[in-house]
DNA sequence: CGAACTTTGTGCGGCTCCGCACGGAACCTC
DNA sequence: GAGGTTCCGTGCGGAGCCGCACAAAGTTCG
């Protein structure tokens, strides 16, 4: 049955579609499918990860917070591209991050020590690493964006970000959820969207915003956007 | 001679250091001692990097950039706890950021390929992989900076991250590199220096910030500064 | 349907930083 | 020591976002 295939084989997710066979017997005949509701936590800071997540639908969200915990900021985004515990591609169980679901989807996960055994295998060991390598260009991205770029922008950048990892052109999202994810007050979002709806560009109800134009998008972050995008096209493609 | 053994063993480079003898062959040899002028680019954007630089002082600086090149950022610092060429360790061989020096120094180099060599023992590639995570981590909380920090503070910040990766209490860099790195107006820099000044935190005279009073510029930054040098010590200390 | 709650819209004073601009100080070179 | 260059200090008007606060609209639930 091809449902069932989907569900041994992990497709949906970028990073576990088109492995080698040989992955089977380590990883694939491990993944449990998970759903992935609002709000779950599936990471705590500087504690040991259990669990890998590849998600096939929705968004998560690595949120990176001061030692005081009274600043936070996301500084990753991942959807069915990627994945969660990249620490542990990186050869350690934890990190200071949280990371927790932004809009509800589902997924795979796997036990981390299932995937510490899989990285013995080179094909493998080296994609996820390719895909920490952007998740970091992202981050940088960010890093760059929070400086440079005027709130209205920085909202288009994470919109279309969303986008890329959503179905549809529809983000279920409160501008209080945002605007914690920006770092910014809730208001300063409500005030961003309307300069976008004014545009043209989306179309924002009560809990969503919708994609009207997602090349005007483009326009308005000008030049910010698309370069993590270009480095994961890269490295992924094959 | 102790000089000598200095120049072929990687001596005075974090990354280097206490590596099993096994290493020897496969890249010890091959390290090659550099000055690193300030001002010199070591990677440009998506271009193949032919070198891994091993600082042993000064500081090198990763800046991203947009794609149209009218924005940038400094998104990692790197000294002598750590080496350039991240991309290397992640299995491809450029990256979109630009690699600078910073502060003058010197240090070693590598062909790249050597690298590509070592990395096959698994010791060395779990340590460079555990360096690339602490720098991601920097580049996550760069983010934060930018994006809750107000200036004087994230001054504070990149002065104390530099503060850790020179010898001695000065830094050599006028208002104008910092203003590049930080993202802001030169004469932003020139006023917030004088707030920090003004509370006996530093003392900048043409071309040079003497670094006074540590702590106190860490109470400034609040929380922002530390957590990836935490996470750093947790990895590294071995 | 009405009460409680969540989400969004709007306003105000204030601080921070911007772009722009110019003068002066320190240093370098001949 | 004259002239050029680099670097630093300062000011002004204005944009952008802040904290705070409150009202209105939408949603949930009994």
């Amino acid at each position: 049955m091809k449902v069932e295939e989907k569900g041994t084989r992990g497709e949906g997710n970028q990073l576990l579609a088109r492995m080698p066979a040989a992955l089977a017997d380590l990883m694939f005949a491990y993944l449990e499918p998970v759903n992935l509701p609002q709000g779950l936590v599936i990471e705590q800071p500087n504690e040991p990860v259990e669990h890998i997540y590849f998600p096939t639908g929705g968004v998560i969200s690595i949120v990176a917070m001061n030692g005081e915990g009274n600043a936070q900021i996301e500084a990753g985004l991942v959807g069915r591209e990627g994945m969660s515990g990249t620490m542990v591609v990186m050869g350690t169980d934890r990190s200071p991050h949280q990371t927790t679901v932004q809009i509800a989807g589902a997924g795979y996960r796997l036990e981390a020590d299932r995937l510490r055994d899989a990285l013995e295998q080179e094909p493998l060991r080296e994609r996820l690493l390719h895909y920490c390598h952007t998740l970091s260009v992202q981050t940088a991205h960010t890093a760059l964006a929070n400086a440079k770029l005027k709130l209205d922008a920085r909202l288009a950048r994470w919109l279309l970000m969303c986008h890329d990892r959503i179905d549809g052109d529809e983000v279920m999202l409160t501008h209080d959820f945002l605007s914690i994810m920006l770092g910014v007050r809730r208001a300063g979002v409500t005030v961003s969207l309307h300069i976008l709806e004014g545009q043209g560009l989306v179309r924002a109800t009560r809990g969503q915003i919708r994609i009207l134009n997602r090349r005007g998008l483009e326009e308005m972050v000008g030049g910010c956007y698309g370069v993590p995008e270009a480095e994961y096209a890269r490295l992924m493609r094959d």
